[in-house]
DNA sequence: GTGTATGCAAAACATTTGCAGGATG
DNA sequence: CATCCTGCAAATGTTTTGCATACAC
């Protein structure tokens, strides 16, 4: 997605395009994968001397709300990607490494056998590992 | 798992037997579901004065590496059960009100097609939802 | 007795909130 | 020019660490 386009979509929420959300905007447009609030604020922190942790929570936090971005909780805490949008309903591999994420179409509830008594309300299906380029810095390193 | 189980495998891992390491292993003895180390705290609380959180979550950690334990990060924060030993490989689904867990034999990874480039480290498949006794629960109450 | 575990206090983080000034539409 | 957004500071919540005392072995 392009920078523009997700500026587009903040306007068209009602939001102010402010300095800051233009660089998130490109942040997230350039990024293929996860970024945690730490991530998001030493890439922001570049343009403006003087960004707020605050100003950085509180705009992942609105932008996930309105369904721009979307949150994952992993193991080492919160992070922040591009909403998956005009795609079917799918699910990631994850890579430990870089972060990035691909897109898995098989969705295991199809043939995951649920009693009826247990009422479903979501499922979470992840699979992690390192991307190929990971992979080769990681045997380059050993 | 029994109490005195529990007990038995701390000791053997070299651990000394305090009485705040028996009440731990009475609470994950007793209850099926994942524990929160809140709710830890406030359990152990009711036998022990002057608990201090630290001893909470030490204890924690120290279970979890041994093994006894095992750790899972949800939306909400952290939370531990009994580590699932002597079954084979399999997942879960976790009641969103009361904690409580159900085994999931089927694992999606045999189904999942994994490009040659991309290595798998682990993976995670989760179901969530509500057990029968708290969909009862909530529909009397609607 | 020796060494580990505990409780206390304080530190280290992560995240949220109140408020005054500044920028956006 | 009204309102939303930002930055600062301080509050809040969670988890960790250092240290002296107490307890298990």
């Amino acid at each position: 997605m392009q920078t523009d386009e997700i500026i587009r979509m903040m306007s068209a929420q009602g939001l102010r395009i402010t300095d800051q959300r233009k660089t998130l905007a490109k942040l997230f447009a350039d990024t293929p994968g996860y970024q945690s609030p730490k991530d998001v604020y030493d890439y922001m922190g570049r343009s403006y001397a003087g960004l707020s942790f605050d100003t950085v929570y509180r705009n992942l936090r609105v932008l996930d709300e309105l369904g721009v971005l979307e949150q994952v909780v992993f193991e080492d805490g919160v992070k922040f990607k591009l909403h998956c949008r005009g795609h079917d309903h799918h699910h990631h591999m994850i890579c430990l490494q870089c972060g990035k994420t691909y897109p898995i179409s098989y969705c295991p509830m199809d043939q995951t056998e649920v009693p009826d008594d247990f009422k479903v309300v979501k499922h979470k299906f992840e699979v992690f590992g390192y991307c190929k380029a990971c992979s080769l810095e990681e045997e380059s390193r050993a």
